[in-house]
DNA sequence: CCGGTTTACTAAATCGGTTTAGTAAATGAA
DNA sequence: TTCATTTACTAAACCGATTTAGTAAACCGG
């Protein structure tokens, strides 16, 4: 016997589906509390359980939005996933959570996956290759808000880092301390975050009258990152200070210095743009850039409900304030 | 206008729905290859994509499983989940994780979100507090296949690790090294890891005869964690020896080392259950005990695909054995 | 006590697919 | 040439809800 449907509750209760259907949408006024009791029961006795399938091939609506995140594995996914998914609980609404592993193919699957599943809408934080699949969403008016990334050549609702300013402010931080040879090392450029992120570096060193010495830009893959640090610190004059371009790269300074026998703090300074959950923890503790990602999560989210509500809303970037955390790495340069 | 249906798509390829249901189903038998191109071309010109709701209430299946984790914040539950979401886009499904925030209620409401989505089957973490509803599912015969956490007096599926031997084996390291003044600290015994890793601690002490204190076993909730270790810092013989019971107790007894200027693997040594991602980069490196994650995540995943399809399993316990990666913290111990 | 309103419902259409049963035309064997 | 089979489809039922239009009975004011 397969599982209990509405009609089994109408024929038990002795009235019909609709009005069962009205009592689990809670719209009371259409039956007498009789009735209401009634039904009650029989939901009880039967433990019925509705189908959302159902509910939701009908409604066109399934409550439900997806968020696909570039990485999993960066802390600011996770952070801003959680800031969604709050938002959405508040409002009755479910989120679901897809890896596209910075795979414009998964993220392609992903997009087709969720749409397939009728989700009311959606959050990337695009890979930016799938360019024609953006451009589709937004001429068919599909809710959609992009996050941490901006598209090129697109008018869509984007929440973003000021990641020019933040990076200015981290870079000033290193000159005020003192330094002058310093690096910057990302991921390769190929999507807005990166590129701001050198935009700001060079904003920097300009403003303060530094030469910027192209050999000191790092944007390469994760695993020729530590490589590319071992050319640099292989110079007659090496950087005292190094911006790591996010929580990865991190990674991958510690791991250089480790296996050079360097210092943190001591033989560079360090900078990180991204939060560590570990920093405090690490020997010494870290300086870090922390981006707002629970505002954001909630001001995409908000921007995502609006569309799905047909409410208005402004198509372009929204973009938020960064916080420079320091603490020991970044310390006043020692010798010159 | 609506999205395009399938109506529509059979309407311009000039054949009934039944024809082009035939063609997503890739049944080209029943029909001539001209009528198959005139349908494939007609969605692409629709660019028509099929409304997965429609289908999986017609076919009683979603293709989708649900993974309810106790705590998003626990490296393993990620890995187990990255594991079975691998292992299900293998097969063509796909896998929605969720949070249950080690809070009942949560993990009661995700239950029955999933349920009412019609997910085809469910990978639980239980609080274990929601003994009626594991039961009921049992009794459905719905597919469960729970994880990490045995619930008692339920004959269901399980996957867990072999705590007790893992435990024993970290403080027979302990005994090994010269310790003989050894602490356990996890979270409350409500669920059975807990439990089980006070047992293999027992019974390490007890075969190298060695006479337990109680008040070297920590058991409380998180935030009283730095509490007890103080207290027992503060006896006539602390500590030699630590066996953080998680990922997340270590957290705290790193916090309580820094605040009380103690230096983990001098002042005393340290062991951790559960992988650390940063576990090389604390300072000192931190030996932990890794269980099998990903190989418990396929385990699971295979279980919950086998009952999905009717196949006929074992409806008992299957145990991991856990692994002790020994690194600086627990080194010998130095003065008597 | 008559016509209109309110109350308390129900029947049937609908959402967008899948699936079953059936059919007309073409082919083939005797 | 005729009957059986195969080929290439289609109509209609169905999945389990929601929703619209409609109705019978009770109520009610004049």
């Amino acid at each position: 016997m397969g599982k209990t449907t509405m009609a089994d509750v109408a024929k038990k209760a002795g009235v019909s589906k609709s009005t069962v259907s009205q009592f689990l949408n809670e719209r009371y006024e259409y039956m007498s509390p009789d009735t209401r009791i009634r039904i009650e029961a029989a939901i009880d006795e039967l433990n019925y359980q509705p189908n959302y399938l159902a509910r939701s091939l009908k409604q066109k609506r399934t409550s439900t939005v997806g968020i696909i995140v570039a990485n999993i594995m960066h802390q600011f996914s996770t952070e801003v996933s959680r800031s969604v998914e709050d938002y959405f609980n508040k409002h009755n609404m479910h989120a679901i959570v897809c890896n596209a592993d910075n795979d414009p193919e998964k993220e392609k699957k992903y997009i087709e996956m969720l749409r397939a599943k009728q989700v009311d809408g959606l959050i990337i934080f695009p890979t930016a290759q799938n360019a024609d699949i953006y451009k589709n969403m937004i001429k068919e008016e599909y809710p959609v808000v992009f996050m941490d990334r901006k598209v090129p050549d697109l008018q869509a609702p984007t929440v973003v880092s000021q990641n020019i300013e933040a990076t200015y402010s981290a870079i000033q931080h290193f000159i005020d301390n003192g330094h002058e040879r310093i690096a910057i090392a990302t991921e390769p450029l190929t999507i807005s975050p990166r590129i701001e992120r050198h935009e700001g570096y060079k904003k920097a060193l300009h403003a303060n009258g530094i030469k910027i010495n192209p050999e000191f830009q790092i944007s390469t893959s994760i695993d020729k990152i530590k490589k590319e640090l071992d050319r640099l610190f292989q110079l007659d004059a090496p950087p005292t200070a190094i911006l790591a371009g996010n929580d990865i790269v991190f990674i991958e300074v510690l791991e250089f210095a480790k296996e050079k026998k360097l210092e943190v703090g001591e033989s560079f300074a360090l900078v990180v743009f991204d939060n560590i959950p570990f920093a405090h923890f690490v020997h010494p503790p870290v300086t870090t850039i922390a981006q707002s990602a629970y505002m954001m999560g909630e001001k995409a989210a908000d921007l995502l409900l609006k569309q799905i509500n047909k409410e208005q809303i402004d198509r372009h970037e929204v973009s938020f304030p960064c916080e420079l955390i320091i603490r020991d790495s970044s310390k006043r340069l020692k010798e010159k």
